[in-house]
DNA sequence: CTGTTAGCGCTTTCAA
DNA sequence: TTGAAAGCGCTAACAG
């Protein structure tokens, strides 16, 4: 076929050419800098129809000192919650007409160090961080942040407060387990997740335990990696405490342990909420088609993501990051009881 | 703060003048193309790293004629589907050391061309397609195609197949089908996906069934748009007619829908599987964590991401692209039962 | 209004 | 081995 044409490599002067003028008028019917002639600019867009030309984008951002791209590094493309951010961080930043260039990452300071030095070196023009974890030294990222905009999303990072989105998870935490405590329950177990953000959650949770004047068992206080698969098997280390410590409810960081945790309760001919009451966090897309649909704690999932775009983008007009934190909303559904006399 | 360091300015000329060498000896170090006094390197180094230098990858690229950039247009970033075909992608990408740049789309041909001209002007080196639908007229995608590579995954477009990674849809609906058969199954009730490819498994589905010497009733074949809450809605329009056609398996397009129509029959009081048996499509990574754990055929969901990048790689080291279709292996969980006598 | 001329940061001849 | 110079495709003064 066409063995010629490797690569679009039609450029402006290739139309300049061909259109009889010279390369800057070009340029400025493209870009409408200046004014062109009726008549000329006609002919140019004619022969680059012709030609089949496309402004190189790249070439553009070498001179003008930008590239309008966003370096987005995500700790998972596949996840419920990730990739919900990641949709609203793609929409946000469609609507500056600028491009995110995705990595994932977050596993290991290491690895989070080389994801921004490559996409450093790409020139993005801001960076969105979408982690779970302490991703990096402070003073690395301050010096980064010295020179180019960047948000982080999922985890407050302490000394770097201002450039974080994050949700109040502590009081998150306290307001889904006075729930479970509003509904009659006095003893409940938590399902932690192994995020610092997670932990906040775990500390609302112990301390509406003791602002009710209830007894806070650690053995009820298991720890998982957000994870149906760990949720399930500890799941069942939970369950084998029953006799002991008869626990009703079941709190879990995230919606996903939810999910886990269900399935173990459904292995020991438990049911939910009869036998046991169950509330996640997050809301991911599939919590309300869970059987019986999720009681949960929800995080504007999208939202935090669309919002980090509009801040990074603010930020990269020149204005200066501020600490954002959004409210979590108790959406009631099928998973808690009422066990009150 | 820094309040000079605007972006990372520091250029080869800067290191170089540091160094007290030329620019091009400070190209020469940095990608080894010439040997380069030892002394000279060393000096050259130091100064790199005093001035935190790093090497602009955009310029390399405009020199290079290549970006070292994928374009990859997807049609959600948040479905569990194409979310874990997009981790597949990535990981791919990230061992060739490329980038890949995401934009959602899909949903009109419109959208289609403009994603995909934009990625043009933005030179990618090769274009990857999550798609399900037909994305755009067959010309136009013959024309691209013809000076960057692209690959179409998901979705099988008739003339251009040597592109596209898909699955076999047909067999695989068949297969799902017959396994319900097998079970003592005779009237089955099929929810389809709104997609050319869950056409396909339908056709699959339909054949089966008179491959068996059963009746097909079109009454019992619905179609939705492969979302728990249509599934759920469907269900509840098929549950009605249960009287008349009182079906005992259901074989839905995706796990999504199973999920969904799960959830309508828990509200009709049917249990799974002892009223009805359910067999899904896909097994994304939460249908082993319904309740009961969800049977279906499993798409290499990351692996066709994966892959795809494999591929396109490979036609941009110049190879021909050439047809790929993997297998759909059926996973037994707990949602089929057999009612044979 | 428009052509000419500098670069943007880098790779790659071409001589020395 | 190394510096000088040209050029990748484009924008932006600067004179006309």
């Amino acid at each position: 076929m066409a063995k010629s044409s490797k690569k679009n490599n039609v450029t402006m002067t290739d139309v300049a050419r061909r259109a009889g003028v010279s390369q800057s008028t070009v340029s400025r019917t493209f870009n409408g800098s200046n004014a062109v002639d009726p008549e000329k600019k006609e002919l140019i867009l004619a022969a680059a129809a012709e030609l089949n030309y496309r402004p190189n984008v790249i070439a553009q951002g070498l001179v003008m000192g930008k590239t309008s791209t966003i370096g987005v590094v995500t700790r998972y493309l596949g996840s419920p919650f990730f990739g919900n951010v990641l949709e609203g961080v793609e929409h946000g930043i469609k609507e500056h007409k600028f491009f995110p260039i995705v990595v994932t990452g977050g596993a290991t300071q290491q690895e989070n160090i080389q994801a921004i030095e490559t996409l450093l070196s790409r020139r993005v023009d801001g960076l969105l961080f979408l982690i779970n974890d302490d991703p990096i030294g402070l003073d690395y990222l301050q010096d980064v942040s010295s020179h180019t905009p960047i948000i982080v999303v999922g985890h407050e990072i302490a000394g770097f407060e201002d450039h974080c989105i994050t949700v109040k998870n502590y009081e998150a935490g306290y307001a889904a387990t006075q729930h479970l405590i509003k509904k009659g329950h006095t003893i409940i177990a938590h399902l932690a997740g192994p995020a610092p953000d997670a932990l906040r959650r775990r500390d609302g949770y112990i301390n509406a335990l003791q602002d009710a004047g209830l007894t806070v068992y650690p053995e009820l206080i298991l720890k998982a990696d957000f994870s149906e698969a760990e949720a399930y098997m500890m799941g069942e280390e939970l369950l084998n405490l029953r006799q002991k410590l008869p626990f009703t409810a079941v709190f879990t960081s995230n919606d996903q342990m939810a999910i886990g945790f269900r399935l173990a309760l459904h292995r020991y001919g438990l049911s939910v909420p009869d036998d046991v009451s169950l509330i996640g966090f997050d809301d991911i897309p599939s919590a309300k088609y869970m059987t019986p649909p999720l009681t949960t704690m929800r995080q504007p999932i999208y939202q935090l993501g669309y919002t980090a775009s509009q801040v990074l983008f603010s930020v990269i007009e020149g204005n200066s990051p501020r600490p954002m934190s959004f409210p979590v909303e108790l959406i009631e559904r099928e998973t808690v009881k009422s066990i009150l006399p």
